[in-house]
DNA sequence: CCTACCGATCGGTAGG
DNA sequence: CCTACCGATCGGTAGG
């Protein structure tokens, strides 16, 4: 049913459960609501329809509704670390692994599978500052993967601003691309991706020769 | 009791309400609440206790809350196009321009006053349809002050990236500001503004000499 | 996983 | 601008 190796690795690590359990499926589900509009304006009446039970079915599986949002997040992270981990190590120089992470985010926020990245961003703040401490520990994973590129680039010169001020600015950046970029549209998220990379001056073809 | 010339000539115009009314406090009252809280998360009892009134007497001043959201927003535009056209006027050359304008618009999503840049992203999607079409009239003005001069830098060769793209991505980068920068830390917004120009590769140091 | 239902809270109204 | 209150809807529970 599912013939992606790096998926079918983190099911079996139990990271990210399997998309066809019913768990799974009630994540992805929450996980589109969540992004189209929004946490808040999400009932779990909303929730059990999109996956054909009765709400209050929902608790069986889930102890409140924020236990939802906080498990599409851990599962969002998971599955993101470890696929921009993969794009990092394939990508041969730091402006390819730059490059690399800037469309697997773009991915992420603006995909139709499970890669959520727009519910992380943009809901953060109904997570419990409890539940935000347990994410955070998952999130700092994930930062350090784009810290060591900016960082990277940085020495070699290539980049002049502050890495982590860069890095803040291009989350927002990158996030709220899901409020204006429609894929059906000229630009895929691969030109997107180069756009991003000539406005930081990150181009190869853009640099003076 | 208010010494702003523009404010007060905004006043006049009725471009925005007198901060001294009712209907101006409840407005500024509910942009800080909107802002720090959310729309959605915010009611009508919170909005009633913050300017020291009955829940039921609010709807003496606005026929429903989504009206509040509304007049925010709409006041929040008039505002901050005033402002950034004065700005613009004042620099010398589109560098200046542009500094100007990243600057006006952090102060505006950061700023404890009126400037409640961040509630007219963060809760566009909680607007009516009919009521998005009306404000987008004036968004309209808005952003055409940002893409003159953004089209100006490119004329120059000053800018590489697609000036749509790059408007776009500034929008996300300076609004995300609001869940990260501290004005009690090191970094003042001046200093933002300047990382922001550096990394557009638009520093005048910066540039190759 | 369903039926039936709860207490709380929501935006908004009526009459003064 | 207040008092008193409404119908609807919310997240969540009990018992099967």
């Amino acid at each position: 049913m599912n013939h992606n190796p790096l998926l079918q690795s983190l099911i079996e690590q139990n990271k990210v459960s399997d998309p066809d359990s019913a768990r799974g499926r009630l994540l992805r589900e929450a996980a589109r609501l969540f992004r189209d509009k929004g946490y808040e304006r999400t009932t779990v009446r909303d929730l059990a329809a999109a996956v054909g039970i009765q709400s209050g079915s929902l608790f069986h599986h889930f102890r409140t509704k924020e236990e939802i949002l906080k498990a599409v997040m851990v599962e969002t992270i998971q599955l993101n670390t470890a696929m921009m981990r993969a794009a990092v190590d394939a990508a041969p120089d730091m402006h390819g692994k730059l490059k690399a992470l800037v469309l697997a985010e773009l991915e992420s926020v603006n995909g139709q599978t499970g890669e959520a990245m727009a519910v992380l961003v943009y809901e953060w703040r109904s997570l419990s500052s409890a539940a935000q401490e347990e994410v955070l520990v998952l999130r700092d994973i994930y930062e350090q993967l784009w810290m060591d590129v900016l960082c990277g680039l940085q020495e070699e010169g290539a980049l002049q601003a502050d890495p982590f001020i860069v890095r803040r600015m291009l989350t927002g950046a990158l996030s709220w691309t899901i409020t204006w970029y429609r894929p059906q549209g000229p630009m895929g998220l691969g030109g997107l991706a180069d756009q991003v990379m000539l406005m930081l001056g990150l181009s190869r073809n853009g640099k003076s020769s």
